[in-house]
DNA sequence: CGAGCGATTGATCGCCATCAAAGTGGGTGG
DNA sequence: CCACCCACTTTGATGGCGATCAATCGCTCG
């Protein structure tokens, strides 16, 4: 999961009406920002559009990465299952994100949809060709890559030396960040949690119980309140970036 | 830390023995492997090589990212301080790897030698622009930070969900197959571990007696023979795989 | 209204951290 | 060459945080 989203293309092209892409609300934030009107059409064109269901999978880890995608709705999952059935969440990828920055043969984790999503669809082989043709995208791969990195080695930190409760006040603080993005200042501080306390729980390394009873501790500390399971109000910001670096 | 080095270049260009880059001994895994002879030396008159001793720092975390690094020799630990102490290692870096895959403007680690090392220096508006203008080094950074982020995802997996004796295995089993690399098949099955244990310990969310007594276990298990300190032979690798893995 | 799933709350357990002490080895100076 | 020192590692005893086991709650849907 990366920390915020990736800079957007400097100045995004416009595009006629009648353009396929035209009115995709995440272009610009997609690697597509990058695209003039004519190269975009070609790119469009070399994949397709799908439509999924909360649930679905998109790739299993292990399985031979032979497609990449372009996040335009909803929310993905990306995880892996150690033998015995313990689940690590590696992150989580919002619209606009890009599902394939790597440069192995096989999937390393699964990809799944939490929500219902929309992804744009593109065959491995005639992106990285398309790709090639087009120095600007590939200098937007490396961006990308370089933040989800950075982003990694942040968790890194989090999972190796954070506490339950640290932990958890940093991915509030985490999903306050995304969502004050596309917006101005310090507004409305009411974060959506998409996805379940499982979910949540296997990104920070603990358990629900664990992620329920932390909450709990916020909630008594009238740091945050509970607007309903899946919406958290923060109170009190300032103590939560206090808790979130120990 | 990366799970193996990224591939080194299909080919590697050829150098004249009066070539300022002759005789590196990484330049094949380096990304300068992907320059013919003349961009090279252009490159390598960019920048500056020097030589350090254990222990000293390249960056500060919190510092503005003025210059990238190629190491040639020495091992580098990329580590970060929460404000209490507590420390956590999030990678290293094995010469002919290169520090500065990054689009913040500050350095998010700590950058140190563990050993003695040596390293070519490049100021970081010098070689934003010498990539700019050689676009196969920028495919090779995209590879780069695309291995990074397997290997940090992997690590992600370890210190998420993973106990100290999977994590101690999980680790050693990295430093093996980097040693095999260079080289053919299986052959010493001897690891040389050239960090102290508090690297160890900071690198796997653990701490310095955990890894001792871990360790330990692996010996009274026969899985592993402790030559010295900082050596150790597997004497089971198909043991060691499979406590690695739960 | 009842079934079923996810979330919460409670009681107890166990892994690894912490605190403490002894062992080891490499480097220095006498 | 050897004795000492200091830093690092190992080993031992105890404790705490988060996991586990278990029960209840609460919401959605049939």
């Amino acid at each position: 999961m990366q920390l915020r989203s990736f800079q957007e293309a400097a100045d995004v092209p416009p595009l006629e009406t009648d353009h396929p892409c035209f009115g995709c609300g995440v272009r610009r934030q997609a690697i597509c920002g990058v695209l003039e009107s004519d190269e975009l059409k070609e790119f469009r064109a070399s994949g397709a559009t799908m439509n999924l269901a909360g649930g679905e999978t998109l790739s299993f880890e292990g399985d031979p990465a032979d497609n990449v995608y372009n996040l335009t709705s909803g929310l993905l999952r990306l995880s892996k299952l150690l033998p015995d059935g313990r689940r690590q969440v590696a992150g989580f990828l919002h619209p606009g994100e890009f599902l394939g920055l790597t440069m192995e043969d096989d999937h390393a984790f699964t990809a799944e949809t939490i929500s219902a999503a929309a992804v744009c669809r593109f065959p491995r082989s005639r992106f990285d060709a398309f790709v090639e043709s087009h120095p600007h995208l590939e200098r937007r791969l490396y961006a990308l890559a370089a933040h989800e990195l950075a982003a990694s080695r942040q968790q890194i930190v989090l999972l190796g030396r954070k506490t339950a409760i640290e932990r958890l006040a940093s991915f509030l603080l985490m999903l306050a960040e995304r969502s004050e993005e596309g917006r101005g200042g310090t507004e409305s501080q009411v974060i959506r949690l998409p996805m379940s306390r499982t979910d949540i729980a296997d990104y920070l390394g603990l358990r629900i119980e664990t992620i329920s009873r932390e909450l709990g501790q916020l909630k008594a500390a009238r740091v945050v309140r509970l607007v309903s399971t899946h919406e958290i109000e923060i109170l009190d910001r300032r103590r939560l970036e206090g808790i979130a670096e120990g």
